[in-house]
RNA sequence: GGGCGCUUAGCUCAGCUGGUUCAGAGCGUCUGCCUUACAAGCAGAGGGUCGGGGGUUCGAAUCCCUCAGCGCCCACCA
């Protein structure tokens, strides 16, 4: 067999992923072992890949992985999120650019437009995943919005609906004039705008004030002018001194000419402008509030697009930014403008639409959220459900404590449609189907001639979210299917990776739900990734172009290197810095895996008796291996993957091919002992397991040429087992390091003094040799003719220390006797500033009294080797100085 | 305004309940090598006193206080 000296991916990803559906290897069925489960994060079904995903779906894929070799049964469901509001909107553009207008459609077209986008687009992002080598159980696919899914909502609401958790009602809800829907607290994102304070002059009523702007009046400060035609009242706090004289009096509202009182309420801050508030309860929360606290009346004065409403009575019709402008002028005109000032204040965005949304208030569909926030706290808190990392608990609990009513109705098509059904004659019933609610209906009225036709659907469509949430049940059918077998075995789920931006979306409402529906939690733990920027720190984003192609990525780097490249840098929690660099490195260490496996496929073996040093190396390199495992299996169970990934790329790169392999390397066109062939074909076997989870696609390739495969065999299949670390592991790891060291040393004398490697030297050890047992080792690492233990070294000798032993290298008249006793000389310094160091601490008697016995011992014993290091490199200076 | 987190080598980060191998890793940098697995490589080297200040302690990167800078989340100040 014939292997290229690169490894090229796109030649194995195709086949092996084609491979690996064949046999259908990522299905999953209930069964006697211990399931290990995630759910995607359903992606937006027209959604395409992006970096983000790449490092989600790598670490869910890493996970699922891994706890298949670890022998469970492990399920990763993929699907898509209909994203009702995102995907509505992207359906109302694509339908404007053919000119068709949404107004122009009913719902059954406009529903039928975005299935036919769905259909083109959706899943796309599934496909793209599938590059990536994720190994989702494919048969499993969800949708949001799929038949099952969309039951299970329905089903939901009836039932939270009857529990009384859900109503209907006039509030102030955050407007979108752009989507034309209500949105829920959660999707309105705050920002700091530059914007205006405008100082409005409001005339006094009656004998005092004129509406000329002659005469007494009160100056409100404003940043939105153009909601004076809403104003109903002014609002003074009762406690300000300076506006006593407002008491009781009434005001006039400017260029609109009502007049309004002025009321007292000590939400008003007296700091705060001139300490008048105008009241405007149609178009600010807290106006709102103080409308309903002095029943006020309410005057709406925007139409649901954003423009001026008939009830305002000037400017009608047109858009609230322009009126802004506009009024500012005709106030100045009017005099009745005292000041106009910069400032900055946060406005409020449509997370989706990004247009300002407007306070507004409107009939909509409400969640009460007081009892589930309560069932789905305490779980958190005390770890039953696990954050990692654990900070997100702060977050976690003070949104659950300051939680508000749950707006689920979007004034969208595209989505679940609230099963309420109105009542010719006023009311309405709540039903899980149209024929059920004509029951409920006829039940309600007595009227039993009611037909369906009678009865009208609510228009609303449900918030997203309200199908996200009980995505880890309703992928196992089970709010349809209560205690169903899939449910009972795969629930609840393991962990959720998922982003911290939408832990109140989606995580802290799943949980909710899990303990609604369930009775317990949803999933176990909670990895929450960081956000993926670029590497200077700046988010990915279209415009700044820094977000690159994850498809392209992979065509360069090939899916494993990219998968390498995002987990190099991922810390659970925190932002990634990502670098095609990293790629990079990925794509080298691919390299090396495959050119190491060629080396080892290379060797012809011979029925020959395994050399010392292959003893040695493979007795060695077991340990390693036992220990690095135990360490993965650790860094894995506290999701430190990329600590993970680094241990297993350390193993593979350092000890297997720096040291081992060459530890164990027969000499050019030699075979190599039967015995160290087969125990390095093993060792290879396990590297791979190791590295599988991160590098699936070649990690599958090699291990299928490593020795004869069946049809169907896989690595992906294939159990990780490794045994515990001995004591004598540790020991004998800590030998081959120290020789490592007196290589290391051998070779820098060689570098230093610009000997070929291939010239082989001897080394001297000055007294007893600690290391004799592993001679052979040294030797063949450090290209050494001989060993040998001497009381003093020779003369014309590069020297160096390793632990408290010294060794030497005689280099005959490559000797420099200055560098050296230089090099020797600062040493010795180095050394004696360190002992003076490890004196002061033990000449001072409360250390001595006070610190452990063990800290005591190993100070004593700095001291015992720095002293016999000193001895000997002032022995050595005394001879150089000869 | 409230809360949380961060500040350790040029870069990205690890250092848990203070004391062995505590000043580390990867990348980058520098030097020398095309040595028949790999130049996408090999061998070697340099580099920080742990943001500033104070405190607790026999002993602090590690605990406490404080200052500075950065980031995130939440909040109705018009």
């Amino acid at each position: 067999m014939e292997l290229a000296s690169k490894y090229n991916p796109a030649d194995v990803e195709g086949k092996w992923y084609q491979y690996w559906l064949d046999h259908k290897l990522f299905s999953s069925k209930p069964d006697g072992r211990e399931p290990y489960t995630i759910v995607i994060p359903p992606p937006n079904v027209t959604g395409v890949l992006h970096m983000g995903h790449v490092l989600n779906e790598t670490i869910q894929d890493i996970l699922v992985r891994r706890a298949r070799m670890d022998g469970k049964n492990a399920c990763w469901v993929p699907g898509t999120d209909h994203a009702s509001i995102a995907t509505e909107a992207k359906v109302v553009n694509r339908l404007a650019e053919k000119g068709i207008k949404k107004s122009d459609l009913t719902r059954e077209e406009f529903l039928k437009h975005a299935w036919e986008w769905t259909d083109e687009h959706g899943g796309i992002i599934l496909k793209q995943l599938r590059k990536l080598g994720a190994s989702c159980d494919w048969d499993r696919t969800a949708f949001t919005m799929d038949e099952k899914r969309s039951r299970s909502v329905i089903k939901v609401f009836c039932d939270l609906y009857n529990k009384g958790l859900i109503y209907r009602g006039v509030r102030m809800v955050n407007w979108d004039p752009k989507a034309l829907t209500a949105l829920s607290d959660e999707e309105v994102v705050y920002k700091e705008e530059h914007s205006k304070l405008y100082y409005l002059k409001y005339m006094l009523a009656g004998e005092d004030g004129q509406p000329d702007g002659s005469g007494r009046y009160a100056v409100v400060a404003t940043t939105r002018p153009e909601t004076i035609m809403g104003d109903t009242a002014m609002c003074i706090n009762p406690a300000d001194p300076k506006n006593t004289w407002l008491k009781g009096k009434k005001v006039i509202v400017p260029l609109v000419n009502r007049c309004i009182p002025v009321i007292e309420d000590d939400y008003v801050d007296i700091e705060f402008g001139t300490g008048c508030l105008k009241v405007t309860p149609a178009h600010d929360v807290n106006d709102y509030m103080l409308g309903e606290k002095h029943n006020l009346p309410s005057i709406d004065i925007f139409n649901d697009n954003g423009t001026i409403s008939e009830a305002a009575g000037l400017y009608v019709g047109m858009d609230r930014f322009d009126v802004r402008r506009q009024i500012a002028i005709d106030l100045e005109q009017a005099g009745l403008m005292e000041k106009v000032e910069d400032y900055n204040n946060k406005v409020g965005f449509s997370e989706r639409t990004n247009v300002p949304i407007e306070p507004k208030l409107s009939m909509q569909w409400f969640l009460k959220m007081e009892h589930l926030a309560k069932i789905a706290l305490e779980p958190v808190m005390k770890d039953e459900i696990r954050f990692y990392p654990a900070k997100y608990k702060n977050t976690y609990r003070h949104w659950m404590e300051n939680i508000k009513d749950w707006c689920i109705s979007r004034q969208l098509w595209w989505g679940h449609r609230i099963p309420a059904y109105y009542l010719p004659q006023g009311g309405f019933v709540v039903a899980e189907t149209a024929e059920k609610a004509l029951e409920l209906a006829r039940e309600k009225t007595g009227d039993k001639k009611l037909e369906l036709k009678d009865l009208r659907q609510d228009e609303d469509a449900l918030d997203t979210w309200f199908s996200s949430w009980l995505w880890p049940i309703s992928l196992f059918d089970g709010i349809n299917n209560p205690g169903n077998e899939e449910i009972r075995y795969y629930y609840p789920t393991s962990v959720l990776v998922t982003g911290p931006d939408i832990i109140f979306f989606w995580v802290a409402r799943m949980i909710m739900a899990g303990y609604e529906y369930e009775g317990q939690m949803p999933f176990k733990d909670v990895y929450f990734t960081g956000i993926v920027r670029d590497k200077l720190g700046r988010k990915m984003s279209k415009s700044l172009g820094n977000s690159p192609d994850p498809l392209d990525l992979i065509e360069r780097y090939g899916a494993d290197g990219v998968r390498m490249g995002m987990m190099l840098s991922a810390p659970a929690g925190n932002d990634i810095l990502f670098d095609d660099a990293l790629c990079e490195q990925g794509r080298n260490f691919n390299n090396k895996i495959w050119n190491a496996f060629r080396l080892v496929k290379s060797w012809q073996t011979a029925d020959a008796v395994q050399p010392e040093s292959a003893t040695i190396a493979t007795r060695w390199f077991a340990a390693m291996l036992r220990t690095t495992a135990a360490e993965v299996a650790d860094l894995f169970g506290k999701y430190r993957l990329s600590e993970t990934l680094m241990a297993v790329y350390k193993l593979f790169w350092d000890e297997f091919s720096s040291w081992y392999l060459e530890m164990v390397k027969p000499a050019y066109g030699q075979p190599i002992d039967q015995t160290t062939y087969e125990q390095t074909l093993q060792f290879f076997d396990t590297l791979l397991k190791l590295l599988h989870p991160f590098m699936p696609f070649i990690t599958e390739e090699l291990w299928q040429h490593l020795c004869d495969r069946q049809p169907g065999e896989s690595i992906m299949i294939s159990p990780l087992h490794t045994d515990a670390p001995t004591k004598e592991d540790a020991a004998l790891i800590a030998h081959i390091e120290n020789v490592k060291n007196i290589v290391s040393g051998v070779r820098t004398v060689r570098n230093q003094k610009n000997i070929a490697p291939k010239e082989a030297l001897t080394l001297e050890v000055t007294g007893e040799n600690p290391e004799a047992a592993f001679d052979c080792v040294t030797m063949k690492m450090a290209n050494l003719g001989g060993i040998s233990s001497v009381a003093q070294k020779s003369g014309n000798t590069a020297a160096f220390m390793v632990g408290t032993t010294e060794y030497a290298v005689p280099i005959g008249n490559l000797i420099d006797v200055e560098a050296e006793i230089a090099k020797q000389e600062a040493e010795l310094k180095h050394l004696e500033g360190f002992l003076a160091g490890v004196m002061k601490k033990l000449s001072n008697e409360r250390f001595v009294a006070n610190a452990p016995e063990a800290v005591v011992a190993m100070e004593r014993k700095k001291q015992s080797d720095a002293e016999s290091k000193i001895a000997a490199l002032k022995e050595s200076l005394a001879q150089l100085k000869k």
